[in-house]
Parts: C-alpha cells; structure tokens; sequence
DNA sequence: CTTGAAGCTATAGTTGCTAGAGACATTAGG
DNA sequence: CCTAATGTCTCTAGCAACTATAGCTTCAAG
C-alpha cells in the first residue's frame, strides 16, 4: 500500500491533482488509514498511470473518464476507444496545421527586428496590420491542456 | 463611432470577449452613448484587431499587454518587442516538437484497432502501458490559448 | 408606438489544476 | 519516549481566458 505522496512519485502526478481526480471522480475514493490518510494499490497506481500518459498525449479529462470506463468494460468491441483516439489524432493533426503556420508567420516577424526603432517594428507592424496575416488562424475549440 | 456588436464584428471578437477586456484594462474604457452604450473609434478597432491577432499567433494576453505598451511608445527599441516574439517563437517550435511525437503514437494507437474487444484494444492497452511510451512527454507550460 | 434585437451590469461557470491556511499523522533521530 | 520535521488532511480561493446566465434598459425599424 502506497500514501498519496509515493503514488504521486511513481506515476509522476502531484498530490493536489491526485486529490483532485479523486474529487472528479476519476479516481474511485481511496482506501484510509487508521489516521484517515489515503492509501494505494498497486491497481490504483495503474489507473493514475493510464490518466497521466492520456492526459500527456493531450486527452480531456472527459475523453479519459471514457475510455476508463471502457476498459472496465473488456468484452465489448474497442470501436468506441477507437473513436476517442482517432478523435484525439483528428485534433493533434488540426493543431499542428495551425502550429506551423504560426511558426512561419513568427519567424517572418522576428527576422527583420535587428535594433530598430519600435516604430518600423515588424512584430507591431505585422501584429497591427491583419491583411499581411496569411490565412485565418482560428481557435476553433479550446485546447484540452 | 461604432457599437460593441459592429466593433466585435469588425474585430472578429465576441462581444462579452471585449467587455473583459475593458475590464482587465487591455482597452481603455469605452466612451458612452446618451444611453450608457459604448462608443468605439477607428483607434479602438486597430486596437482590437491587434489583440485578436496576437491570441491567434498564441501570445498571452500578458505578452499582448507588454506589446501594447510598447506599441505606445514609438520612439524606443524594438529590441523588447523582438524578444517577446522570439520567446513566443520558441514556445511555438516547443509545442511543434511535443505534438509532432504525439502525433506518431497516436497513429501507432489508432491503426490496429479495426473491430477488437476492448481487452486487446491498443488505445487502452498503450495508455495503460507507460513503458510502451516512447519518450517523456511532459507538458512543461500550459498552452497560451 | 410597439416590438424585438442589441446593449447594460453582475455573477457564476468552465477546464485542469495550483496554492494557501491551519490542523492532524507519521517517522527518524536523540 | 519525546521531539522535530515532514507528510497528510480538509477547505477555500485563485489562475487563464473566456462563456453563459439573469434581469434589466435602450435603440432602431415598421
């Protein structure tokens, strides 16, 4: 049995934030010591485990609550878990398109901006002036971190 | 002298979006109508246009600030103004990087997953699986937007 | 002159945590 | 065994950057 601060460490997620899955209820109500501190199985720390590396690949809370309620669930067909992920890869590819294009845009900005003065500033001037912006970058949803 | 809803129009901002910015003290506050409504120049357009561009290239309103304030002073160095966008740039070539490995292990996810059960589902089997990872994907900074 | 859209203020909710206060539990050293 | 340091507890509030709701007032068109 492991205390919260040791699951934190093992699964590399802060305390508070254990709590606070637990809060959720993405994480079932942990087990209490005699002392009312929270104690943790090894299966417990599987669960946090598989939160953290979906929340690093950039799932939503939501979309993990899913799948783990999917995986609770072994006999049903993955499609399901399938579309939560293509839906994820749907979404990294969309922020990657807008990714470059910013990085392109930026990089034209910070190029010409070698010790002028902030009046003939490319970064104010191409910030100011939309129609030398490429294409409409927009935020379609927000970004799930 | 335009209304919140056509500056907002012209803007590409949301009309509640503009009303907080006020209230943060991004845009000064807004003259009134007779009737308390408020009033926007030509200025105040230009103001906003620049915001909304700098939120879509992803800097923080703090950064947006700083550029205002500067932007403001015409006769100064660029060179402040520079080194917000490059650190911006540097942030956004960061991101470029995590979410081009994200994207990989997604696709490596998705593609055997035609019609399984979930016990041999390799979206929930990868995320279950930490070691299975093929890097630290950390997220060091949560993202601007 | 009426009606419906657009505006106003103020407050609360969103996501995914993080930080603080003040009290109790556990553990290592002397 | 006692103490000090660390860890944990609960609860509340705060962060970014908005978004939504409620209940009102004002404006413009017909």
């Amino acid at each position: 049995m492991l205390t919260i601060g040791k699951l934190g460490e093992a699964a590399g997620v802060k305390v508070p934030t254990i709590r606070y899955y637990e809060q959720i209820g993405l994480l079932p109500e942990a087990e209490r010591s005699s002392g009312n501190q929270r104690l943790y199985s090894r299966k417990a720390l599987e669960r946090l485990a598989f939160i953290r590396h979906a929340r690093d690949l950039g799932f939503s809370l939501e979309a993990i609550r899913d799948l783990l309620s999917l995986s609770d669930k072994p006999d049903q067909s993955c499609a399901a878990a399938d579309a939560i992920a293509k839906a994820q890869l749907a979404e990294v590819e969309s922020r990657l398109a807008r990714l470059t294009a910013l990085k392109s845009e930026l990089e034209r900005m910070v190029v010409q901006c070698a010790g002028g003065k902030i009046a003939d500033c490319r970064v104010i001037e191409v910030l100011g002036d939309h129609s030398l912006c490429s294409a409409d970058h927009r935020h379609p949803e927000p970004e799930p971190n």
